[in-house]
DNA sequence: CCCTGATTCGC
DNA sequence: GCGAATCAGG
């Protein structure tokens, strides 16, 4: 497989979305995790969050494969705090990353002196690089979350979470679009799509002449040009 | 063990 | 550019 556009536009899209990488790799399909995260690197998209990275790059891996290994887990040395005296933007080496912090007077605005990739969800939920300082107490305490009623832009709409094995995901509009949804109509058993997008998604090979005609596909007639 | 993402490096 | 191998934390 390889990385067509619209599976581009469909990793990002994924991957924006939260979705883990190996989540994303069975749905794109053809593709393994590792490739997702490699290629999803490679576009740039930035981290989420990570069970493995708070922590300053360790400069390991010096070692070539055909050499042999050190073998001892205790050549880490100790942990040097690296002078950063280019850009002196102190963080805390334990930053509690959704605490509530009490807000500081002597805080410091947000940079803007560098771009930040902020995306908004669903409810207007920020999403943040973890390397993001927390905004100083930005959530004004609202009275109480209530269940936000369906907007008329979204109502009827298929969304990605809607999807089960039992509906068509013949995506309408695309990804990243305000708009987009997937059909919803209820799919053919055994396909991923409805009666009608089967027929757009899976055509019938032209016969040749010394090849018998394929076989009646079973969501009704097949399309023939 | 399983999962996760990050990184490296041969191709 | 790609992704398997590997690392490392949860």
């Amino acid at each position: 497989m390889s990385w067509t556009d619209e599976r581009i536009d469909r990793l990002k899209a994924l991957w924006s979305k939260g979705m883990t990488a190996s989540q994303i790799a069975e749905e794109l399909g053809g593709v393994s995790r590792n490739a997702v995260i490699g290629k999803a690197h490679r576009l740039g998209l930035q981290s989420r969050p990570s069970p493995v990275k708070p922590n300053e790059p360790a400069a390991k891996k010096a070692d070539k494969p055909a050499a042999d290994k050190p073998a001892a887990a205790a050549a880490k040395p100790a942990p040097r705090p690296e002078a950063k005296p280019a850009t002196p933007a102190p963080r805390p080496a334990a930053p509690a990353p959704q605490a509530a912090q009490p807000a500081q007077p002597g805080q410091q605005p947000p940079r803007s002196d560098q771009p930040r990739i902020v995306s908004v969800g669903p409810g207007g939920f920020l999403r943040q690089t973890p390397g993001d300082q927390p905004s100083p107490i930005p959530p004004a305490p609202p009275r109480r979350l209530v269940p936000a009623k369906p907007s008329a832009e979204v109502a009827d709409k298929t969304s990605l979470l809607d999807l089960n094995e039992r509906i068509c995901k013949w995506p309408i509009g695309h990804p990243g679009e305000p708009d987009f949804h997937f059909c919803g109509a209820p799919s053919n058993p055994g396909f991923p799509y409805c009666v009608e997008h089967c027929g757009v998604a899976y055509q019938a090979q032209m016969p040749r002449r010394d090849r018998r005609p394929p076989p009646p596909l079973p969501f009704g007639g097949p399309r023939v040009r």
